[in-house]
DNA sequence: CTGAATCCCCGTGGATACTG
DNA sequence: CAGTATCCACGGGGATTCAG
């Protein structure tokens, strides 16, 4: 593909922006676990380890104001809540997934660049 | 694509490294002026509208040590520091073009769908 | 022109406790 | 179980100044 034939501004604005509201510490990670099947709230939480209760709250609010996450509530009791990707949010999930393509390529080469770099200053 | 199909956490860990390395304000936007031809500090910093002189040596170091750009000072007056992308940086070009895509094809969608939600929560 | 160094604001996100 | 509310630490990142 030849990136320098794009006309600039287009892409960049528009790339920094999904990556503003996608590429914070959790969405991707909720949107995956949601992928995987996931869908109530502690079995999301169980399956992204390590985000709390707040986080997960806030995600998925706004995953589900984008538009990427449906919320069905049940009222029984217990409470039961339950979350699904909608098709946009499935659209996400595919592109987090060539995403994590290109990470496990490339993610040792970066490593030994690291290392490489870091040797050369102490 | 199955999305379901994939082996969780393997993917899952990767994609937020990778977000969390690539996914802050500028760097995307670095490596795209850098796709785009420009070359020098001051020519990166006018392509990319707003960012400081602090975060671009930030950002360009950060780069250089993953190995995504290389470095090359030549010794005139006035001083002249040529950037340029290396294979590395020219995949995660393509990458985020392809971001960028999906940005571009769901950008109104989204938008769309925040006004909706918003107009149902006062 | 190309940085390095310093100061400081502010948002993200963690911990905890409380409600339905 | 599924949140909401509050407090607070941390680091990203902006503005400014100094240096080679």
């Amino acid at each position: 593909m030849d990136v320098t034939a794009k006309p600039a501004h287009a892409g960049c604005k528009a790339v920094s922006e999904i990556l503003s509201r996608v590429g914070d510490k959790w969405t991707i990670q909720v949107v995956v676990a949601l992928s995987l099947g996931s869908r109530r709230f502690n079995g999301i939480k169980r399956h992204v380890g390590g985000i709390s209760q707040q986080m997960l709250t806030r995600t998925l609010k706004t995953l589900e104001r984008d538009g990427m996450v449906e919320r069905i509530v049940h009222h029984s009791s217990p409470p039961q809540v339950e979350y699904s990707l909608t098709p946009l949010g499935y659209s996400l999930a595919e592109t987090a997934h060539q995403l994590a393509q290109w990470a496990a390529a490339h993610q040792l080469e970066i490593e030994g660049n690291r290392l490489q770099y870091d040797a050369r200053s102490p």
